[in-house]
DNA sequence: TTAGGGTTAG
């Protein structure tokens, strides 16, 4: 009765629910347990555990799974053998429940020895990459003597995510973009999971080129634009500033479900466009596809980021009365934002200590970036002291209470700042800027001279300077840290990674091309004011995406409108 | 007969 049901994925679960009650596999590996099912059958085989553990946490039961493998272990036989394992890393690696997988990786050392295959290899490569050890990972995968289809998919994936838990660090995504030419040259053919991995890659570094190369490869190999496809193509093209290219992919599409809307959404919002993103929610929920908590938080983004205050509080209130969706503390977190930047602090606040959770970094970050925008610098402190308790070590918080204090020319609490984060050893996660330019991609950072094209860089800059002063450009010299002269601050901001790209670009691009950068922190305020005129005087379209949303600066203005 | 690789948000 058991094969057959789950030859028809109809396993009677609720059999064998009493394994969930079992202790987690960390205190019960090695133990003997008193079970119904299985002993009710004489003499399991392996093969009979191996297909129940694997269907098992397919299907997410993970708990399950591993009671049932704990059960396996307290018989003397049948063993454990090179098929048991890789489905229980898989389902390990998706929590991801490190404890667990360590110690399965300690059975199969005890019971596989050295001899394990090398599909148990690539699962325990895949787990560590799931619990963000990339390192391992990458040990592994170089022990593969001739890698298969599956695990370049898997390493490349791993590199291609990295960069999500890291925002700071393309590297990860070059180095996923590397592998997958490595994989090419050893003529292995990629497929779709191979492409998902790196257009996602080239959506987070920006790379359109190589984004579009890829959906160009697709199309012309004939690859299927399924549902992970199309996403990860809808994301990408979005991300690199192509809103159109995002829209006619989504337009395409025969079906549709919940990620491709949510991510076509989140397009939308991170261009500044509400409204379409408002009308597509609409079409979303009219034609019957399911609505869920991450369609929320990019709506609640929309309207955050077009300062569509009250739209997106009848929005919030809407999740739990129209849609039975609770808000979790992501959207609490929108809701704090979208608060605090309008100006509305006292609501914000009264958010945060309503919530029905603990306020995490993120909402306090949210309270403290409103009280930078808003010069508050009693919640500021407020909110940093909360920040620092739950993120010790991160500059960022730090730099954005210094700028407060710095916009109200406090420079005696500056200090104070920055003493305290030369005393902890805390440094300010640094700044880059990336281009890319016929393919290749070029990191800036603050007063960057790396670069071979440097001298004509710089001697651009000199100039965007002067024309930047003719045209009436005032430096806001607020955001600079320190309380250096104003010459010298000015010369601070005109060397940030942003300016220097932008000059690159002017210097090396063809002038009916867009300029397109890709920030990793958010844009100060003299750069967005820089890059409006500079679009102006140049006459060229710059379309920047900093850590949050994009700015398109055409004839002087910018898509924001200023509110970001 | 049984095993590994993929999407959005934060």
């Amino acid at each position: 009765m058991i094969t057959t049901g789950l030859a028809h994925h109809t396993f009677p679960l609720s059999r064998l629910l009493l394994f969930s009650s079992l202790p987690p596999l960390s205190s019960t590996l090695g133990s003997s347990y008193p079970t119904s099912i299985f002993n009710q059958i004489p003499n399991p085989t392996i093969f009979l555990y191996n297909t129940l553990i694997s269907a098992l946490a397919s299907t997410n039961n993970t708990h399950i799974a591993l009671s049932l493998y704990s059960h396996l272990l307290s018989h003397k036989t049948p063993n454990p053998n090179n098929y048991t394992y890789p489905s229980l890393f898989k389902a390990c690696g998706s929590h991801p429940w490190i404890h667990h997988g360590l110690a399965l990786h300690a059975h199969v050392l005890k019971f596989l020895g050295s001899t394990y295959d090398h599909f148990l290899h690539a699962s325990l490569l895949n787990f560590y990459s799931k619990c963000g050890k990339l390192e391992l990972s990458r040990y592994l995968f170089n022990q593969i003597q001739d890698p298969d289809l599956a695990a370049w998919n898997s390493i490349i994936s791993a590199y291609a995510h990295g960069t999500s838990t890291c925002s700071d660090d393309a590297s990860s995504c070059i180095e996923a973009l590397f592998l997958f030419d490595e994989m090419q040259m050893s003529l292995i053919r990629p497929n779709e999971i191979t492409f998902v991995a790196v257009i996602g890659a080239c959506a987070d570094l920006g790379a359109l080129s190589q984004g579009a190369w890829a959906h160009a490869y697709i199309e012309r190999h004939g690859l299927e634009l399924n549902r992970f496809v199309a996403t990860a193509l809808i994301d990408m093209y979005a991300k690199c500033g192509c809103i159109n290219l995002a829209i006619q992919v989504f337009d395409s599409l025969p079906k549709r479900d919940t990620m491709c809307y949510n991510s076509m959404i989140r397009g939308l919002a991170i261009h500044g466009l509400a409204r379409p993103a408002v009308g597509l929610f609409n079409v979303m929920d009219r034609d019957g596809v399911a609505v869920d908590y991450v369609t929320f938080v990019v709506m609640m983004c929309a309207y955050a980021h077009a300062g569509l205050v009250d739209e997106g509080r009848r929005c919030f209130n809407s999740m739990n009365e129209v849609y039975g969706i609770e808000p979790k503390i992501e959207h609490y977190g929108c809701l704090v934002d979208l608060l605090g930047r309008a100006g509305r602090l006292d609501e914000a606040h009264e958010v945060v200590w309503k919530m029905p959770m603990r306020p995490n970094a993120v909402i306090w970050r949210s309270l403290l970036g409103a009280s930078r925008i808003h010069g508050n610098m009693e919640l500021g402190e407020l909110a940093l002291r909360h920040l620092t308790e739950l993120e010790p070590e991160s500059g960022g918080n730090y730099v954005l209470l210094s700028n407060i204090y710095a916009n109200m020319n406090h420079w005696e609490d500056v200090r104070r700042v920055r003493k305290v984060m030369k005393d902890k050893g805390i440094n300010k996660m640094p700044g880059h800027s990336l281009v890319e330019m016929d393919g290749e991609i070029h990191e800036f950072i603050l007063g960057d001279r790396a670069h071979p094209r440097s001298r004509e860089i710089y001697a651009m800059l000199d100039e965007m300077g002067r024309r930047l002063h003719e045209y009436g450009h005032k430096p806001s010299t607020q955001e600079v840290l320190f309380d250096m002269g104003e010459e010298e601050k000015e010369d601070a901001l005109s060397y940030h990674s942003e300016k220097i790209a932008i000059a690159f670009a002017l210097v090396a691009s063809d002038s009916t091309v867009p300029i397109r950068i890709i920030k990793n922190l958010r844009v100060c305020g003299d750069c967005h004011s820089s890059a409006k005129l500079i679009s102006r005087i140049y006459g060229r379209e710059i379309i920047l995406r900093d850590r949050i949303r994009f700015h398109h600066f055409r004839y002087g203005a910018c898509s924001c409108l200023d509110y970001w």
